[in-house]
DNA sequence: CCTATTTTGTTTGGAGCCAAACGATATATC
DNA sequence: GATATATCGTTTGGCTCCAAACAAAATAGG
């Protein structure tokens, strides 16, 4: 810890505008920060690798997904791709459709559907992957290799809060109301 | 640092599919943990405080951004969102027609807009702002302060690489050749 | 002046994204 | 076996998001 530890420009003005009240300014600016780093980092490389390979970030994390665990299951690859799966059968039918991965029946359970790469796609990858890991490195440039292994590990310590924790805080916190509609979204056919 | 230095199943798995290409495994951590994070903080915020006063996660931010800074010019406001000008112009249509923020124009040059929030709007961070924090401060509760500000400065210094030396880079990687056009977007007139 | 060039915010087109509703299938309970 | 309940992927509706094209306005260089 090499200090930095005084109030910003940013954390004063918020005070003024409270009066007074207490904030938690730490965890303010993880939390900015990660969506400032998750933007930037983003940006940087659906601008040049995937851009040159015509892929989205969403389309290449599912392409990930599913050439590193091979054919799985749709709601696997969605819950690994960190997507909904109303989200995944939108990008699996674009990747399907440019031959990139293939849709194949579960035999025991016909609710089921398996995604799983086709040779092309697979080829994509082996390609890919290396100047996609490449950008990465570019983009923790700054950062020592222990740097970049506590920060992932600080950063799954917030996902695991959320994913343990997440839905039985927003109950308490709605203290038995039941929670506001969503503006968007399928409404009631009746 | 207390080791987890070993290599993850993931990790493993990448290995196998590359068949011995060198990846750097400690950048592919952060970057892959980045977005874990902000995925899973951005969705518990908007089924928490954002969804009871119906607002998104950008429309929170915009509003954020005008409290703290006061009156500000357009692309200012875009910036420091970390949006698009275009997505701003969007946002701000809605927020306008919900009474949170009002346009003015700029007396000295009139390509200028000016965002600045209305009584309503004021009135509403003030309410909500606290809630938000609190939640910010449980998504963070296994981190201790001091994490999340060293934390907080290794991420910065990932978007500091980046905006300092990102444009730059794609230029390089392109070697010459112009950039691969964008599936989406507007297209010439002719 | 007058013609580039630059800089603003807006429009546009295609894609992403979620939650809830939904239909089809599978499982549990009687 | 019927009937309820759970789970799967898909559809739907409304919003986010970006980059490029664009029009309007400002500035630069003669």
């Amino acid at each position: 810890m090499t200090g930095q530890r005084s109030i910003t420009e940013t954390e004063k003005l918020v005070q003024g505008r409270l009066g007074g009240i207490a904030i938690r300014h730490e965890q303010m600016a993880v939390v900015a920060n990660i969506h400032r780093a998750a933007a930037a980092v983003r940006q940087h490389l659906e601008n040049s690798v995937l851009r040159d390979v015509d892929l989205t970030w969403t389309g290449f994390v599912v392409l990930w997904v599913i050439w590193i665990w091979g054919e799985s299951e749709s709601r696997q690859v969605a819950e690994e791709a960190g997507i909904s799966k109303g989200t995944l059968t939108g990008v699996s039918r674009t990747l399907v459709s440019r031959g990139l991965i293939a849709r194949s029946e579960h035999a025991g359970d016909r609710r089921l559907v398996l995604l799983g790469l086709t040779s092309r796609g697979e080829e994509l990858m082996r390609r890919v992957f290396p100047d996609f890991n490449a950008e990465e490195a570019f983009v923790a440039e700054r950062l020592t290799p222990e740097e970049c292994l506590t920060t992932a590990d600080a950063l799954r310590r917030i996902v695991r809060q959320v994913e343990e924790h997440g839905e039985e805080r927003r109950l308490h916190l709605l203290g038995g109301a039941r929670p506001a509609p969503r503006r968007s979204g399928r409404r009631p056919k009746a």
